[in-house]
DNA sequence: TAGATTGTTAATCGATTAACAATC
DNA sequence: TAGATTGTTAATCGATTAACAATC
């Protein structure tokens, strides 16, 4: 298996979700240029990144769906499958709870932490919560490697410290704020803040473009 | 005013949200490394960044930090503001309306559109909420350029379509789907699924490099 | 002045794209 | 066979990094 860097890994995952849903549908083999242009890539990347995982296609039937699907879970997925927790159970934390849940077996929220009480001890969309007191010990009882930090940016960093302490090692964070952390541990961050004054600049270009009225 | 990538701009963002935080906090200026060290970077690349919205530092005290949240702003954002149109006001949707309330004046969701007559004509996180059917209409009459797709993987699409229609020139996309669009519009996606399973990838080869017992 | 930092160019690096022999 | 596609290498491209004269 050679070396994949980290927007292979991206278009894996992107891959395989559009691969489901061509073998829903009922199709069995597919040509590089067919995927590429769903997944909005060109053929030799879609070719070069399939070749990662050790693919085999042929020239007269391209891929088979079924064997891709199987190649990349092998690669990507751990196969006693992986918990996560997440940390702030606020309107975003339930949110993505929510979109998580029962979407992937093998990649589940298991734990939710809070701060605030009325938001502990219950059970949010199928997943249970904790005060963060109990973070540590729950994480490391059930052996959780994978974080989702959805709290405010100031509380951030600390709650980090708390689960790489406990033993995690990746974290998707939605704090508006770069986190500090070993070099064993991977992060992720998703800003949506700064995603959408990205959109919102290229939108005015464009709008601009259109009308070259000054 | 030189070329700016989309990296760059993105860093741009993070760096005003930096200099927004020294500012509360009373600092006046910064150096490029010190900005570097708070923003994850290299003290030439923040360098380089800031170079591109015409900043001017000084050998002897760096960088003004009003002068610099001044320049990105005058960079990045259109001087009288830009409406967002939200469409999908399910727990995705309604999370997000929540998380940009206020945060930023000059860059607010002001109309959200769902297809589920118990969550439209009313208002949420303080924006209006409209019938799908009132979209064009309503993009139209506020001049929106910027709109946010919410809605599940196989509406995402249609939704697309319509808000390019209405006049919408950039698209902050959460379903998880890549959209087609013309090369006037701008795209940016929001894949929470593919970020977490990069991020579980990640952390799972991190903990089997930690216990090399094979 | 001496010393650290800025603005800017040159060198490096890695990913994407193009190209093409091998294959069915 | 002829034709299209695969697997794989070489060429291109762009961003990052290193370097350094100019500046305070």
């Amino acid at each position: 298996m050679q070396y994949v860097s980290e927007k292979n890994l991206g278009r894996l995952s992107l891959y395989r979700r559009l691969l489901n849903r061509l073998q829903a549908e009922g199709t069995r083999s597919i040509y590089s240029h067919e995927l590429a242009r769903m997944a909005g890539g060109t053929a030799a990347q879609v070719r070069r990144d399939l070749m990662a995982v050790g693919s085999v296609g042929s020239p007269k039937r391209g891929y088979n769906v079924r064997e891709l699907i199987d190649r990349i879970g092998e690669f990507l997925d751990a196969p006693e499958g992986e918990g996560v927790a997440l940390v702030g159970a606020g309107n975003l934390g339930r949110a993505i709870m929510a979109y998580f849940s029962g979407r992937r077996p093998k990649l589940s929220i298991v734990a939710a932490f809070d701060t605030d009480p009325s938001k502990v001890n219950r059970v949010i969309h199928g997943c249970r919560s904790y005060p963060v007191e109990e973070m540590e010990e729950v994480v490391r009882r059930d052996g959780l490697r994978v974080g989702i930090i959805t709290v405010p940016a100031k509380e951030a960093q600390g709650v980090a410290d708390m689960l790489v302490a406990a033993g995690v090692r990746g974290i998707l964070n939605f704090a508006p704020t770069p986190l500090r952390v070993g070099p064993d541990v991977h992060v992720e961050d998703i800003d949506m803040t700064m995603s959408l004054e990205k959109v919102a600049f290229y939108a005015r270009k464009h709008a601009l473009e259109r009308e070259p009225a000054k």
